[in-house]
DNA sequence: TCGAGAAATGAGTCGTACACATATTGCCGA
DNA sequence: TCGGCAATATGTGTACGACTCATTTCTCGA
């Protein structure tokens, strides 16, 4: 087929930054697989969410291996087109997850104080944007949502509950990103959440005794002002709630280190 | 902009996407592994283009089998952090080069409008904050670096070379992000750009007959603004230009409809 | 009727063997 | 000495097979 002699320029003039386009590409069969994965769901019209074939079925369907499948799933899953749950099965992917992988934060060093700093700066981003763009954008049932989460964080802090707290706090940044109607801020609130989650010693909230009195009010505050439609409001609540947070994280980790 | 008809339906649709899933989070082995690759690479100090550890060796580092980092290198080939060649090894992939995605390209999901918009949205949420926050923390040598893609850019257009002036372009963005010194930021920015790379079927970067002079401009204003240490102003052109990128992207859609 | 345990299903991990592409070595002859 | 070329070494790609563990389904007995 392609009679292409690769001609290699090994020494001679630039140094060529690598080499573009050198190998006239091989292609291998993962690739390929993964390609007529996506025909596949197209032919089949399986719709996001849907079961798909089990890896032993594609594989014998497409006349390949198991581990052929394999990898072409897990380019395929990076890309966020495929879900795959052990024990379950693989799934068309729905919209959300669409920043996939959760190979975010990869330099992140878990104890490294400067680093969660800089996750608290990106979360207060992320949600300020959601916030400010859910001010125009809620729904009724996403005020609904929102208010609910609200009103159990609320609860959870009246009643001492911290993991009732921490649902309800979960619960209300999630629903408020939603509530932007965009799925990429959507996942990176939950991704900065979940790093911070996984690298902090105190878990996500600093304390519930230090700041959760505040945070109920400044939920409600940031809820009010998204009902009423207030976007530069609820970009401004969305920021102080958060720089409260990260200050009562400031004052958490200072007690455990001085005293 | 909401006035656009690309993006009409906000529809959320239905309350209720099936699962609500997880939180218990079980974490695969192959992700793990995949964030450590990174982590290494990172820890060695390995630039673009290096060779990296071979698989055996990645194995036996971090203790697991073959088949698991390969599959985490599936991963992170898919979202072109790295790159494989048969018979030679792996590589670290060059920051912008990419042009593995070309595969994709054409075959993928032809371009949901909404969807397109939505990270259009999220771009500009984004590189507006990494601008901000570069005008204030910007060294000189990231001073350097946004320059010269900027002058890279201009000159690719200048020269008619359109891959010239992408290159600048995912330069200069990348650039700003990594001056704002947030990791998080880089990661999001980054990986933005490499979902519109993947799901567009114009490129990056709409057209360079259309937009490519403006966009010169619009560079140099997020330049100045950065340099010149205003943080509301480099916000403000990096808003603007990415507006006017997505202007420009969504008459390149027009023309191609109904044209 | 219902709940608990057994069985089946399906992705995740491991190890091995070999195929195939490329890089390096080293021998041979001019 | 030098160039060319075969042998060899290195390393990714493909394939099997076995086993683990999470989830779902089925079955049977109280």
């Amino acid at each position: 087929m392609d009679g292409n002699p690769v001609l290699a320029a090994t020494g001679s003039s630039a140094p060529a930054p690598a080499d573009e386009q050198d190998t006239v590409a091989y292609r291998p069969g993962y690739e390929r697989v993964a390609e007529e994965i996506l025909r596949l769901i197209a032919e089949l019209q399986l719709q996001p969410g849907d079961r798909m074939p089990t890896e032993n079925q594609l594989a014998s369907r497409l006349g390949t291996s198991r581990t052929v499948v394999r990898e072409a799933v897990k380019i395929l899953s990076a890309i966020g087109r495929i879900r795959a749950q052990k024990g379950r099965g693989l799934f068309v992917a729905n919209d959300e997850g669409m920043l996939g992988s959760s190979l975010w934060g990869s330099f992140f060093l878990p104890t490294d104080l400067d680093h969660v700093y800089r996750l608290f700066e990106f979360r207060r981003v992320q949600e300020a944007a959601a916030s400010r763009l859910a001010a125009t954008r809620a729904t009724p049932a996403d005020l609904r949502a929102i208010e609910e989460a609200a009103e159990t964080c609320r609860e959870g802090h009246l009643t001492g509950r911290r993991e009732l707290f921490d649902r309800g706090d979960d619960d209300f940044h999630l629903s408020v990103a939603k509530a932007s109607q965009n799925p990429f801020l959507v996942d990176a609130v939950r991704e900065a959440r979940r790093l911070q989650r996984q690298s902090s010693t105190i878990g996500l909230h600093g304390t519930v005794g230090g700041h959760a009195e505040e945070a109920v009010a400044e939920h409600a505050a940031i809820y009010q002002a998204i009902k009423g439609g207030d976007a530069e409001a609820a970009a401004q609540a969305a920021t102080v709630h958060l720089d409260q947070t990260l200050e009562d994280y400031r004052r958490e980790i200072q007690r455990r280190v001085f005293g």
